[in-house]
Order: C-alpha cells, then structure tokens, then sequence
DNA sequence: AAGTGGTCTAGACCACCCG
DNA sequence: GGGTGGTCTAGACCACTTT
C-alpha cells in the first residue's frame, strides 16, 4: 500500500484559500488584496510565508503586485483554457465541463520511436506503448500515444488508461511528475491519423510531442499528441523574464 | 531623458552568475551545484536569498532540486528555442544566431480589430497599427501584426520597428513589460497571408494573438503574429503545478 | 508621513537521502 | 548521524505610491 504525501505546507495553504476566495468572487478582479501585513495578521504567518503564497498566485497570473500599491486580482476569466503548463487531459476535461471520452485503440508492450531516440532516449529502453482517441462533443479531436518508460511503469491496466493516467502514475504507483519538455509543430498527417481523426487530403494536423519527468529527473513518459487543426486551441500566461 | 532602473538585486545578480556559470560549462549538466550552505559562503548571502536564486533556475528549467540530495543541472541543450514566454524577435533572432531581417509593411494609426474588441478592449480606443514581415534565411516566416496603445505610445519610429520594438518600448519610453495572455490556432489563411508569406492553397497558417500588459495593469499591446507552418515549431519547459 | 511591496538576514526545525 | 533541500519566523531596511 502507498501512502500519498501531500504538500500541507503553510503557503500552499495560505495560497489555495486566497485562491479559492478570488474563484468564488470574494476578492474580485480589479481589487487589491488586503496587504502582506492585513494578511499576516489574518493567516497568522510570517510576512515572507504571505509573500511565498502570492508568488504562486503571480506566477499563476491570477493576482499583478505592484510596489507601493498592492496586489490587484486580475481577470482570469479572459484567459481560461490553459493547456500551458503539465495538466492531464482529465484534469482539463473536469475543468472545462467538456463532453469527453477516450477510447483505448493499443495499449502493449513495445519500443521507443525514432523521434525520442534522436533526443537521447535509450535504443533499448523497455516501454508501453498506449494510443488513445479523445472524443469530444461526439468528434475525434485528438490522437494521444504515450510510451510509459519501464522503469518505472511495468504495465498500465486499460482501465486506468480510460480513466485517467496521471491519477495512477501518481495515486498508485507513487510517481512524482515534476516537469516535461514540449514542442509544438505542424505536419502532414499519416494514413492513421487521418482515418481516425476524420481528416481530408487537405488537412494539415497539429503534433505537440513531450517528455516527462519525475522529481529524481528520471524520464518516465514520452507523447505523441495529435490535434485536429479546427480544434486546437492553446492559450498561455506569461511574464516577462529579465535574467 | 528617462534613466531605465536596473534590477540589482543580490538574488538576481547572484542567478545569473550560476546561470552564466552553467552556460560556459564550470557546471554542467548531470552534476550536482554546491549545495545551498556552500553557496551561501560562496556568495556571502543568507540562505534564503540563495533559495530565491535557485528558484529562478528551477523555474526556468536549469536546475532540479532534489530534497535530501541537491540541486543537479538539468540539460538544456535538448530544448533550446523557447518561444514561450515573452521573448520578443530580436531577442529570439539574438539568442538562436539566425541570419534573419525585418521588414516594415505599414506604420500608421489604425483602429483596433475584432478579435480583441471581443474580448474588451475599447471601441474607440487609439492605436498605431505596425505590419512586419519577418525573413529567416532569406524565406518570409512569419507576419507580426501588432496595434501599440495610445496611450501610453503615440507612435512607432519605423527604424525602431525594424530594429526592435521592446528596446524602443523599454529603452526609450521607459515602459515595464510585465506580462501577456496568449493563444495559438491554426487557421486557413487570407489573400494577404498567402501573398506574403508564399503560402499554397493547400497550406495553413499558425495564428498567435497576445495581449501585452504593462506591470501596472496597463494594455499596451496587440499582437496578430501568423506563421508559416512549415517554419513553426514552438518548444516550453512546465512544471507540474499542484496548486 | 504612512502604507505598500521588494530584499535580506540569522536562526530554527523538519523531511529526505545516504553511508 | 551528517548533509541536503523545504519551511517558517521576527525583524530590518529599502523603493515606491499616496495623502
């Protein structure tokens, strides 16, 4: 049996009730928060404990902090859909009440393709090959093929590939996902693809191809992801990095 | 004359020297930085300001902390071109060593589109209207359309625009780009597209639309940048986020 | 002058990893 | 048990904005 640790730290705390107070309208956009110091007293926490938290929400860009002045709550409303950053298509699908199901085609044991093994990925690496159709609103909208790296995953059971991956990688195994790497391109798409994603000749198709990684930085998941052009939206929050 | 505040902080001074360190190979990817304590005596820094520096490189994707063990130097090489982020061309163009040029199309006053008017900005609201085409080793690549903001810019000298707009936002009008919403299609392209950028009409076109804000909240601008498909390739660095 | 966020410190305790 | 990163604190000084 596997214990889940969870982060119960004060500034994680600290960040999701502010958090929750901006997504329930208590602070609403275009306000400032009550101060660092209002917050100190409120949260009981030191000052830098408070910043730490709104850090998370700037980085996140739900709040702007401006010296002299405060931390304004910006409208996050305009900005929604954020396939930025490492979230699960499940994850998507709850947040975005989306009519979604996926349908396992392959799931077995198989190698890693040429793309990943030109990034340095192992010529022997042992690995599950999942394909998977994500059906949105009744339409193929995207043609998902993972390798899950062995080790760590010895196996994926179908079930759990219907459901959600990530929930078992972390929830069962124990796996901690900490970062990927990502790139985004534009093709021509193959005989599969465009049979099961419905495309004509003059379709082109999106490819977003990623690896995965876990705190230890070991590698632990590869993808393939094809989108239909007509429905591939991504949106992005960004600041500005002087370094 | 408007004399540009630099950011000196220890922290930061203290992130790009690691990072420098990092990129001229004193440190290198698979090995372990010094740890925290040594870098505080290293530097003459508290722990915590040495903490703020690393986050920047964890961040960024430099370095990946690892508890109980150390902070290791991830590898970079693997993912150069961030285009994510607000990076703009001259910086891009900089950093990747293309053989690139801009071209000015048209610098005039202009009213704002559709697109962004839906998405609340004002009816009336003032604007310079920039269309640059940008040539990579001698192929047009990419259409960058952007409407800047009356106020707080009342007009674009076109040498600037061919040269670098930030350096003319940041330099000379001493504004402080904090940050931008962006969105990314692809999209069947216009008569003028195709022209300009030597599209067929079997090819698509990549749209990325930005919204650019100022650190105090103000919108300052517009961007329609459409690429050709075959040039784009759009790589990102995430962290899982378990907020 | 008062209030705000930005930076920095010295010290403390904790969880994790390894020999 | 000793070293590492993760969290938290109380206090200090600074730069910026507003009154």
């Amino acid at each position: 049996m596997i214990v889940l640790k969870v982060n119960r730290s004060k500034q994680l705390i600290i960040a999701r009730d502010i958090i929750s107070k901006i997504k329930y309208g208590q602070y609403r956009p275009g306000t400032y928060l009550p101060s660092e110091n209002q917050l100190t007293d409120l949260y009981g926490a030191s000052r830098e404990t408070i910043r730490k938290a709104l850090n998370e929400l700037n980085d996140l860009g739900l709040i702007q902090k401006i010296k002299g002045k405060g931390s304004i709550v910006l409208d996050i409303q305009r900005y929604t859909f954020p396939i930025s950053g490492i979230t699960s298509f499940k994850e998507l699908n709850s947040s975005q009440a989306m009519n979604a199901q996926t349908k396992v085609l392959q799931n077995k044991p198989a190698s890693v393709p040429e793309y990943f093994l030109a990034r340095g990925v192992d010529n022997d690496q042992r690995a599950t090959f999942l394909e998977r159709l994500r059906i949105v609103n009744g339409e193929p909208s995207v043609l998902d093929i993972d390798y899950l790296l062995d080790p760590p995953i010895q196996k994926v059971p179908t079930a759990e590939a219907t459901n959600s991956l990530y929930e078992y990688l972390e929830g069962q195994l124990g796996l901690r996902i900490s970062y990927a790497t990502k790139e985004v391109t534009v093709e021509k798409p193959n005989v599969e693809q465009k049979k099961l994603l419905n495309l004509t000749d003059r379709d082109m198709v999106v490819a977003v191809r990623s690896m995965t990684y876990l705190d230890d930085t070991t590698l632990v998941q590869l993808t393939e992801s094809y989108h239909r052009p007509d429905k591939f939206k991504f949106t992005d929050f960004a600041r500005r990095k002087r370094i």
